[in-house]
DNA sequence: CCAAAAGTGTTTCACTTACACCCATGA
DNA sequence: TCATGGGTGTAAGTGAAACACTTTTGG
């Protein structure tokens, strides 16, 4: 067994793929990076940590720094450490995902002028590193999170009506659902909170507003309810 | 946007869960520490991973290295990077868990005289560092991978009997399971193969063996198939 | 012949699925 | 009054759960 400082150190960053849906599209912020290796080439907002923090505190520094979102989930994605994927250095990253509700964001705010933005997640450049990988990775665990676990609520505005959460899951799970099923299913869970509100400014029917009940969800997931679409 | 070598590096190593079943326990290996930190004490099999090798590689090498095991299945469980979780220096790990078939592997060999040994999951000893959360993360992962996924084949002989498969779910999903039911259910999939061999030596009716089939899950889950139990 | 585990079928109930029409509203 | 999406009920089918007895074999 040898001692600490006889091993040579890899560089150890975090990288997030930040999830957003802007009008029933999924989309994710990337970042054009100025500096080689990749210069010019669009990534994932990331960076390297700091001895002093954890490695989430360094995930949600960087995206703080970079490009200001608030997020409504982070959760760590898995961890990259080929040898090669990086061609300066050894560099190991800690991948996270993240959820922001870009109703709150002022999504096409951030894209004018600078080196942040929101792009389409079935449609993104080519990326600098692994970042592909790192994507797809977020998109294959968003995609299986979202069935058994309430984290799509996180997308949407804090009251959403029940198309709005419809077509959320259609686009993650990339594939339609049966509106009256849909309904009858996440009502029954009795996780909603029906409000006395309806959406405004359509042409149409205004739609009743909902909120998730957050409470009712640790209440019962606590009685072994087990959350599932 | 710094160059690398501006910023400090932590530590990297690699350490890993190992699971195997011992007669219907669930089985974790050890071992004991020579050198300070926690001198003495139980730990996770691990250490520094190499420059020029994967994280994936390192896990492997040390549990070679260490114990000799051979693995049945790989995966990497989590990555824990909190400040202070080592003492002496910053150190992230990438913790896997593995799975091994224990029939194979002669266990109560390792643990005579030496520094390695099998412990039941349930019941370790005070361990190193943060590596009680890394357990406790590894048997939460395990529970819920043996469900949709059949990675429970990997901790029992190439030849099994319905009954070893059924206490493998009762004692990792730590329940009771209806043997007509689960029965029905896992032999409607068609994942097992029939052979014409039944155990031997036992005081009773000896029951049919079966075996896991490889090829036809692949070919199934590209249909759509989906296992869970 | 006894102990021990292997092996098997049926009913009930809940949930999923498929499916089509009327309603409310703003333009 | 019309276009647009909001909102609802029912029947059929599928799968899960509950449940007990007979069979085989070795000792």
């Amino acid at each position: 067994m040898k001692y600490y400082y006889e091993y040579p150190r890899p560089c150890v960053t975090v990288d997030t793929v930040v999830f957003g849906l802007d009008e029933g599209d999924l989309k994710v912020l990337l970042i054009q990076r100025a500096q080689d290796p990749f210069a010019g080439r669009w990534a994932l907002p990331g960076g390297f940590i700091h001895m002093d923090e954890s490695l989430e505190d360094a995930a949600r520094r960087e995206l703080e720094e970079e490009s200001g979102v608030k997020l409504a989930y982070l959760e760590q994605l898995y961890t990259f450490g080929n040898v090669k994927r990086d061609p300066r250095d050894r560099v190991v990253t800690v991948a996270y995902y993240a959820l922001v509700k870009l109703s709150a964001h002022a999504p096409h705010a951030a894209s004018d002028a600078s080196n942040v933005a929101w792009f389409p997640a079935a449609d993104v450049p080519t990326l600098a590193f692994d970042h592909a990988k790192i994507l797809e990775t977020a998109m294959a665990r968003l995609q299986a999170k979202v069935r058994y676990q309430p984290v799509g609520f996180e997308l949407l505005p804090e009251k959403f009506t029940l198309t709005q959460l419809q077509k959320l899951y259609e686009t993650v799970l990339e594939r339609l659902l049966d509106k009256r099923n849909f309904r009858k299913k996440l009502l029954k869970m009795g996780l909603l909170e029906e409000l006395d509100e309806i959406e405004q400014d359509v042409a149409h029917r205004a739609a009743r507003l909902y909120r998730f009940d957050r409470k009712r969800y640790a209440h019962l997931t606590k009685k072994g309810f087990n959350f599932e679409i």
